[in-house]
DNA sequence: TCCTAAGCGAGACGGTACGTCTTGTCTTCCA
DNA sequence: TGGAAGACAAGACGTACCGTCTCGCTTAGGA
């Protein structure tokens, strides 16, 4: 069994770092200016993480889990329909970061460097890659497929970001109304 | 007049940091590295530049004169039909970076930690808003066209990458087509 | 009564440390070594010593004893004579060493950074202090005899040092009648 | 031809290191105090000096030329007169001492951990062993000549100590006195 | 043709963060 | 209940870069 004492100096650290991202910037942010606010000493610092980069990453457990989940739900989808009737990816997306806002604007946000869109990004691709395979075969060439997953993905991660980095400017539902009214139709109308 | 010597060292540098990012990755660059390289004292780095960062920036001088040229363009125009007679953005967008193709490999793939993308990413969602507006009104409030806006540079960016990442497996007329019907007709069928 | 485990503790470490002493020299022997070698808990180190250097002390029990012992047979003697008969101090030295050379050889030798020496020395001084002090006055004023006691005490160390350093080349008796000869009638004809 | 400021900076750092010394005690001296009072940046400590130690040792490049030179004098000697009209050893060392009394009071006393009392000794050591094998052979045998050398140089050392460890309460030429006549006539009559 | 100011390389320097290491304290758990 | 195991705060270490600076050398462009 594993110490308390353990989970709770991976916890302080971890809110240590969130915090000082969205006050200062990832790039600013001290490994001793965490010890100093987290109340923790260097080497047990050193203990738990190999660095700051590694810590950063550790506070993305809960949306990896959230990706394994819905992984698991595709591999034991038996045909198109089960996968058709998954709860839709963008508004999981979108509930998730809503329940998770600080973290979400702080690592997706400007002071973040975007250091964690890369993650997320591929997270997602790899999700939508799996997805759009288990799809009845379409008319379209492997080359659109990986043109059509790179910009559904980039889309939303945009939307996604613009979303949380203001603070929500609407709910949820209403975002991803918006996102897959662009994602099915298009931006139609407006542009040629 | 500026001494041709001045040109000549600057050039040195741009061109040493973009082979060291290509080579190592933008975070792994040193300073001392790109002197080393461009045979270039430490004291002169930094009479010309303020630090990376500001080179990095520098190399994009030719990026800003590209959307400079189409924000005349817009200033210029008197009416819609003349916007909509503009040459395509994203195809200008991929022309221009097959043309630089060492340029936009480096500073939007991988190794450049995506240090670049927000520069282009703001260039472009600044260029995209003001076309927008200059459109006929249409029947969508701001909110959506705000998302809109995000939601179509970031699909531009995402497949711009994907595109230079990949060293160009297409055309840029090709990948412009592809991308320029995802957004007016949507992902369309195979999502939901 | 003292529990015989802590008696079994305190040897454990005392015989770690020396081992490791002539292993690796006294500054580079850790906490930890120590503490793995003996086979003995963090805390129950600390439990019986301070740190380190009090251990290391702790080694030099019996040679207090001596002292001790020598000092309280200076304390008892009535006259001068009894004082010139006491065994004498270097061949008793001499002898110690030769029954704890391991000892010795570690903590007055090379690896120790003679951390030893200086406390060696210390009681070896006061003890001849005492003894000259005994002894008929001389037509000596007190700035010689301070000096002669220093001169005295750090041949004899010296001599000492490199006798066991060099694992006793010969007898104790032997070592004993060449220093006593120095010191007795000088350096002599050698040295002007 | 070397900078100026290298000599200014190795010189700073000295003089910190000497002084803390004797405030603190060597082991207690910190890197970064050294910096602090120097006024003086962590690499360029660094840049100058292995570590610690090797600035300390830095320090006694003056008494090494001593040695250098009087060991030139001994090889230049033709016979043994020459070499028994060389300048006396101990009143020169005493005579260096005097002239540098803050340096060997700091590095020989107690603070210095006796850091350095090895390395005076051993360059002593040297020398004497040359000095004995250029004099007419004695009736000693060899293994007498190596405990007199040793009995000698740490007499020497240990009169040394004592007379800067007290800020020279006498004169080098008297403090000499007492010690030669010690060593040539030997602790005599009040030792047995 | 000389001369003088700027551009430049070389690299010393003060400073700061890093990741490693050891110390001495404290807690937990097991025999 | 005492000791092994080991988490922890503290802080020094030696390394790596940074951005500033002071040197001389060279190399025009004006006298």
């Amino acid at each position: 069994m594993v110490d308390r004492r353990v989970q709770k100096t991976r916890k302080l650290l971890q809110e240590a770092l969130i915090e000082l991202i969205s006050a200062e910037g990832y790039e600013a942010v001290t490994v001793q200016a965490i010890l100093d606010r987290a109340n923790v000493g260097r080497s047990t610092f050193y203990a738990h993480f190999q660095d700051k980069e590694q810590l950063l990453h550790s506070c993305f457990d809960s949306l990896n889990a959230l990706f394994e989940e819905r992984t698991q739900q595709l591999r034991q989808a038996k045909n198109a329909s089960e996968v058709e009737n998954m709860p839709n990816l963008s508004l999981s997306l979108f509930q998730f970061a809503a329940h998770n806002h600080r973290l979400f604007k702080t690592l997706l946000g400007q002071r973040s460097s975007g250091i964690m869109t890369k993650t997320i990004y591929d997270l997602g691709f790899a999700h939508a890659r799996d997805h759009f395979q288990l799809l009845p075969p379409a008319q379209y060439g492997p080359l659109h497929v990986e043109i059509m997953t790179h910009y559904f993905i980039s889309a939303l991660m945009g939307v996604l970001a613009w979303w949380v980095e203001h603070d929500m400017p609407c709910t949820a539902e209403e975002v991803d109304r918006h996102f897959r009214q662009l994602a099915i139709q298009g931006v139609g109308i407006i542009w040629r």
